[in-house]
DNA sequence: TCAATAGTGTCTCTTAGACAATATTGA
DNA sequence: TCAATATTGTCTAAGAGACACTATTGA
């Protein structure tokens, strides 16, 4: 039987921006395989239990964050012998994003066991196959935001462009011209401003901003 | 046991160019369920045999066609308990482009059991989700054709320009300014003219190009 | 010569990038 | 006033689309 049924798990790798730096959520592995490792979070598919694939993705997530994610995308498949050594799997791999504002829901699920890694730190050991995972993920994130503008997902509800574009810088891992990036955000129907809200400081106030209400990734 | 392992299958949209139209390979299904129907080739994976999901989907092409396929790339995940009767199952969808002068190498194999259909045809019923299934293998090629200019394996070893542009023109299901298309294609570093190579006839004779000896799709 | 297709040139419009200039606050 | 950041404007270059023009063949 299990000649036809191999193994099949998804990961995800979840992000966020901590200090202006793309970030993942790693988790220490709790159980055999490679117990105490870090890796990305994961979880079998139990057909009985999930609809489909993006269920089993969210039903991982929401028993790490406890919270809901705003987007989750399907990015890819691996499969091999090799890669995990229960034997033949298959994971598929889902991206999601967190709220800047939101992080603190997923720190007090169980202290240890959960941290953010800088997502550009190329030095560090994971489980399995997820260095390369993790790669995957954040090119498609990348290619996101190339192409459409718009890591909305990452900041609360109301932002200022500044903040936007330091998000933006984050993702894509180099500077970006600010008039220009203005421009191209103000020509999309995506964004609206908040009338009358601004963020004040030692400077000229920065106008807040949201997603426009018929607004999809 | 099944609970945890359900049924995995790779199904493969196969394109090709006939007649300045974009067509998918079809099968007429041998076995249940749904025997006799039409489908995206398909075939379950073998964990014994394969070492990855790629290979699956070049054995499945394979023992159709019989000749190795310029392009191979995987584009979705599709699960869930309602689109297999027999049962929770996983597909995991490829395209696949065969260059115009070796559909011969289909044809031969098993005559009423395969068929060329029209990408854009929408009326025709399929088995399963493979409707859907075709719809995704579309965006997806249109999406590259888009992006990367080059549906090269597509076409003959050498072409003509308006060949190519024909080419796109059937996957992108629009027409393209001549000017425009040549321009980028010359930009491009990815085609080189053979030397002294001419298609004749009642018009002037057109160059001849290849694809440049370091290109990847 | 004509029909047919190959190939080039030119105009305009849009967009991105670079970079400068101006605006508005708290201290 | 000054430092700091927000916001706008301007110049230039690249690229896409539209469209017209020239070129070269076989019949």
């Amino acid at each position: 039987m299990k000649e036809l049924y191999p193994l099949v798990t998804t990961d995800i790798a979840l992000f966020t921006v901590l200090g202006d730096r793309l970030h993942v959520l790693l988790v220490k592995r709790a159980n055999d395989p490679l117990l105490n490792s870090w890796a990305l979070p994961g979880g079998i598919l139990h057909p009985d239990r999930d609809r489909t694939l993006d269920d089993t993705a969210l039903r991982v997530l929401s028993s790490k964050t406890r919270v809901d994610v705003r987007h989750l995308e399907q990015i890819a498949v691996v499969s091999g012998a090799e890669r995990d050594p229960r034997g033949w799997s298959i994971s598929v791999l889902y991206y999601a994003l967190l709220a800047s504002d939101r992080v603190h829901a997923v720190q007090g699920e169980s202290v240890d066991a959960v941290q953010w890694g800088d997502a550009y730190d190329r030095g560090r050991p994971l489980a399995f196959d997820h260095i390369l995972l993790l790669e995957k993920a954040v090119n498609a994130l990348r290619r996101k935001v190339e192409q459409y503008t718009l890591p909305l997902h990452l900041l609360p509800e109301r932002f200022t462009l500044s903040e936007l574009q330091k998000t933006c810088e984050a993702i894509l891992g180099r500077p970006l011209d600010k008039g220009a990036f203005r421009r191209r955000i103000k020509d999309d129907e995506t964004l609206e401003e908040v009338p009358g809200a601004f963020v004040r400081g030692p400077q000229r106030p920065a106008q807040l901003y949201r997603a426009s209400s018929d607004f999809r990734f």
